[in-house]
DNA sequence: ATGGTTAGTTCTACAGCGTAGAAACGACTG
DNA sequence: CAGTCGTTTCTACGCTGTAGAACTAACCAT
């Protein structure tokens, strides 16, 4: 384990070559590898890639994680500690600031597209990830939600985020989704799916304020569902 | 190519051993790798692993399958042709119409948990996967709603679906999700987040009827922006 | 100063991966 | 019987994650 006793060790090691070669701790991995993917994919994060991308032998990656599993792990926390919450302000109204909330959530997570297929098989489950949806479940609580209604709404909230995100997932690998749905669209027989058919020509402006409409119809039916809450009990 | 010419071959070759080794088609290699996946996880699938599950030199299924990212694609189409959407009636109420189709949806993707990560990394491109999205839009035009609003409305509902079935998935690797939230509880301090610690008893209800009330919610949020919409256009 | 401890890095090696390319097999056609 | 063609196998290459031991260099106590 690095960091626990000897830390002054790493200082005085970081002064040795100071500036020369930055240090190497978890965070400078992290960090590095998150660009690495970032830059070029996710199949082209390994070790021994990552090891080169750092001036460093592979090997010496594991000293300060334990495997590979770990490190996905790290550039997911990574991820999610970049989910910008301070626009939050309490004056507003629940919708606005679910919304907020929400925009913020995605857009860390589609800043770093190449990252999605780990992002979305993990799961909020690191402290980063959980204050989205501690401020998410705060939000609903403010306005009248009960516990276990807010906690529902608020992981609705966070599938409906994350699962938006996913549509941009392009399967781990380099091909483009835009182009690629087109291609699906001429490539299936679409005389069977009249409505997508019908729908078509406004997924345009769909990318455009489609999230906005689907987060913002979800809080006012959860807010709907509070106020027929304060007469029946849930 | 294999079907395209001479697939008179291809069966007479079939009936060769009829019985004693089943045919190897396209069909029956996403079959036994899917099986393999939802017996030994994702990291078990490897085209060597594959080609023995199948009693076959591991090239064999390159005949068949061009490589590995084709496979995973065609074992995302193979679950989501699982989706049994045959519930549907169009009397009922457009909530329980949606409810229906949503559960379908998550029921066929939490089929195979450990499929998870590729499932939410695709994106719902393939044909079989049109189908619930065809589905969803139609239920919400018949429910009222312009195209464009349908067409965000049924996304919002995919988002979520996809986005719920996401909170199961693992990372692709061995350890169980529902230990690890909790051991996670107990790790980060708790204190920082209120409302969580507030609602965690709940989540066990969450669970159950989470889902159902977060898609419900988002359904009446739907139709109130339709019945608004009548008024005033989008 | 010197020997020992230890944090941190490197070297070597192994089993397994996806898959390109060529060869081999077996049934059918001429 | 030779030829063709669909299908399968063999061999090999460069890559992967990582275990285990060896090395380096800074520290501390003698």
């Amino acid at each position: 384990m690095p960091g626990k006793k000897k830390t002054n060790a790493v200082a005085s090691r970081r002064k040795r070559r100071a500036g020369l070669t930055a240090p190497l701790e978890r965070e400078r991995i992290v960090r590095t590898a998150l660009a690495l993917v970032d830059r070029e994919g996710l199949k082209a994060l390994s070790m021994r890639r990552l090891g080169a991308e750092l001036g460093v032998d592979p090997m010496a990656v594991y000293y300060h994680i334990p495997n590979k599993h770990a490190l996905l792990h790290a550039i997911v926390e990574a991820v999610m500690a970049g989910i910008d919450l301070t626009a939050d302000h309490a004056s507003e109204s629940p919708e606005e600031r679910v919304l907020c909330a929400a925009r913020a959530y995605r857009d860390a997570m589609l800043a770093h597209v190449n990252a999605l297929p780990i992002l979305l098989s993990h799961g909020p489950s690191t402290e980063a990830a959980l204050r989205p949806v501690e401020l998410l479940t705060g939000i609903l609580r403010d306005a009248g939600l009960p516990p276990a209604q807010a906690l529902a709404g608020m992981n609705a909230i966070a599938a409906a985020v994350r699962g938006t995100a996913g549509m941009y997932a392009s399967g781990g690998s380099e091909p483009p989704a835009r182009e690629q749905i087109e291609a699906m669209a001429r490539r299936v027989p679409m005389s069977e799916f009249p409505y997508l058919r019908e729908a078509m020509p406004h997924a345009g402006e769909l990318s455009e304020c489609g999230f906005d409409f689907g987060i913002r119809a979800l809080v006012r039916g959860l807010l709907a569902e509070a106020r027929e809450g304060e007469v029946k009990a849930l």
